[in-house]
DNA sequence: TTATCGAGTTCCAAAAAAGAACCTACAAAA
DNA sequence: TTTTGTAGGTTCTTTTTTGGAACTCGATAA
């Protein structure tokens, strides 16, 4: 399967990985999320390639995760912010970043802290059910065929292969 | 900067996706969540080259994610399955599902439904802060450096660059 | 005996990324 | 007026990663 392909399929998760799904896009977001919005900016904070850089910000653009905007004419100066739909990749990487302080880090803990405005507590985020509010882990979730569902296969088949 | 030194950042997304940030990992781990365990399954059902379904199942067998028991010796036949650490990814897929479900679903709707087990209902993720139980976005959140912290550089300038 | 199966490995061509140099439009300084 | 600087790219070459197909190995089935 190519990129191109990717979002093609019945499958959000890869719908979702045909925008996000490499590893310069997530850490570019992350930068935008901490109110990173100008070119040289993301291009020396990353240490990515301008030619990779120029390809990623445009796929987003494209995409309507970011949107371009100038922040000064004569000589035309463009800077990129997050869209509505690119604010809601804010879960994602929060629970990116939730999963690497547990597993990923080393002795010297979690290098950032989330601190929550409303109550003013460090954080990590918890997910729960939306319908009765009780938490969350794989085991509590079975999964069914929805209305977009399109395959001939099965879900999956019992012999757990 | 390479594969190789991302894990090296002192950044929790960056190494999460020193794991799983490649368009196929993630592919393979939503397999594995719906059940999923044979080399043969992954490779018909994701259209995945055999080179790199072989690295990446070694990979995540390295990270810990994955781990591979024998279900038959004479000739010893090995699958994959889910560790601990592996299965606490399952909320990072199903925040990717759930924006993809929101984002880019086409006229026919979201191709799989989450049943939550408890309640019965079709559920989607919802994060809450784990101190006051409140529902989060991305507004909601504030950054700071935490222990483990080791940049130089501010989070970030005043200058919003 | 030949065929099949699961789980790979090997080999080669094609695509993508890294790294560095170059370009452009404008502005300010010397 | 020439030089220097800057933001935002583009071009070029080399290296790395994929894709695609064929081959291996042990064992069982026809």
């Amino acid at each position: 399967m190519r990129w191109e392909e990717l979002d093609q399929q019945p499958c959000s998760l890869a719908r979702t990985l045909s925008v996000v799904g490499d590893r310069w896009t997530l850490l570019i977001l992350r930068d935008c999320f901490l109110g990173v919005r100008r070119f040289e900016t993301f291009e020396r904070r990353l240490g990515i390639t301008r030619h990779v850089l120029t390809d990623r910000l445009k796929k987003l653009v494209e995409h309507d995760v970011l949107c371009k905007s100038p922040y000064q004419e004569r000589p035309r100066r463009e800077e990129y912010r997050l869209t509505e739909k690119g604010l809601d990749l804010h879960t994602v990487i929060l629970t990116l970043v939730n999963w690497g302080d547990k597993h990923m880090t080393d002795e010297r803990g979690a290098p950032v802290k989330h601190i929550h405005k409303g109550c003013g507590h460090a954080m990590h985020p918890q997910m729960v059910c939306s319908e009765c509010g009780e938490p969350i882990t794989a085991r509590d979730i079975r999964v069914e065929a929805g209305d977009g569902w399109q395959d001939t296969a099965p879900l999956l088949g019992s012999d757990r292969s």
